[in-house]
RNA sequence: CGCGGGGUAGAGCAGUUGGCAGCUCGGCGGGCCCAUAACCCGCAGGUCGCCGGUUCGAGUCCGGCCCCCGCAA
């Protein structure tokens, strides 16, 4: 390891990406000399301006900041940036691409963290998609960038075991605690060149899109078992959700699964819990649901309070 | 002034044409029982979000404000 500390610029956008901030940050070896955080964006039902998780994080300690709308073809920022004489860049879910220009600027190279086992889960939403495929095993990669999505040389993995019972928000915390300790480790190997960068098996690569409410919308038709892992991929955001009478009801896990003589959708009681019909004989037992207009509250009332709701079909 | 739902007991809700503010659960006390989160009897707990107006009388009708929530972004 060199005397002086390794100059790293920061990239990163969500609450997720600040345990790795953090992480360098408090790493004598490391000196953070600027962070790239996507844009302050409209947030909430007043729509005000909501700085991102990471911007909040190291505007209280001092760190020079940039928020561009977009890195490609910004020669400004690529002069600043180069101006800087970082060593290497450390990219954790920033969010935009980063053009070749950029990745150009660093000579110790170009630093990714992707909480899937490469090449399986390249894209958006690698977490949510390892939950909805019920995967019993998923991890996290550390790798060198290039020109392509998710596509550059592996220089670490770690593997994480699946419980079954991961929320999107749950797993990402694993992921976080696991990987930030994995991104500190390996970049100081690498530096010392006792990595070789793995490429990729690109025959076995898989993708992921990124979630829209509407993926969030439960069939009912489908096996009790696959809308719970809906329910789970999709819990904190954006949350599953299905019509009753018009109105919107969300449905927080933890869900049980328990057999079923009803239609899909159908509402029933079973053993005085909420129950829902699924399309393979089997039921949905949410534990919390969110009525339009209410606040989340347990599954229980739901049936106490509406008399005469069972029989009544989600769409 | 983007659209919509809501604020009533600790929690979740009902309250019809304005006329003594109710239900379920929880809490407290008692009873039954080998025992219980089950069952029976009783008790406590409310400025009905805030302010003003109409009225003999407002949770209810009218006006203004605050707060929560779904959509939208």
């Amino acid at each position: 390891m060199a005397n002086l500390p390794t100059k790293i610029i920061f990239a990163g956008t969500p609450e997720f990406a600040v345990p790795f901030l953090a992480e360098l940050a408090n790493d004598a070896d490391f000196e953070i000399v600027a962070i790239i955080t996507q844009p302050d964006k409209p947030a909430g039902r007043k729509q005000l301006l909501a700085p991102p998780p990471v911007k909040v994080w190291a505007s209280s300690r001092g760190f020079t900041i940039f928020q561009p709308e977009k890195l490609t073809a910004n020669h400004q920022i690529i002069n600043e940036l180069k101006a800087l004489s970082a060593d290497v860049l450390v990219v954790v879910a920033y969010g935009l691409i980063i053009p070749p220009e950029i990745l150009a600027i660093f000579a110790r190279g170009n630093i990714n963290v992707h909480p899937s086992l490469l090449p399986k889960y390249r894209g958006a939403s690698p977490v949510q998609a390892a939950i909805l495929a019920g995967e019993n095993h998923s991890g996290v990669t550390i790798m060198l960038m290039d020109e392509k999505m998710d596509h550059g040389p592996i220089l670490a993995q770690e593997e994480l075991i699946l419980s079954g019972n991961e929320t999107n928000e749950s797993l990402h915390q694993l992921m976080a605690t696991v990987g930030k300790k994995l991104l500190v480790k390996t970049i100081k190997k690498y530096l010392v060149g006792q990595l070789t960068p793995q490429p990729q098996d690109h025959q076995q690569a898989t993708f992921c899109k990124e979630i829209k409410k509407e993926d969030a919308r439960i069939d009912w038709s489908k096996s009790a078992l696959s809308i719970s892992r809906q329910i789970r991929a999709y819990y904190p955001w954006p949350i599953a959700w299905s019509l009753l009478d018009g109105r919107r009801v969300k449905i927080f896990p933890p869900v049980d699964i328990g057999i079923s003589d009803k239609k899909p959708g159908e509402i029933f009681q079973w053993q005085g819990q909420l129950a829902i019909g699924a399309g393979d004989n089997q039921a949905l037992l949410p534990m919390f649901i969110q009525l339009e207009g209410k606040n989340k509250k347990p599954a229980e009332y739901f049936i106490s309070d509406n008399n005469g709701i069972g029989g009544k079909i989600f769409s």
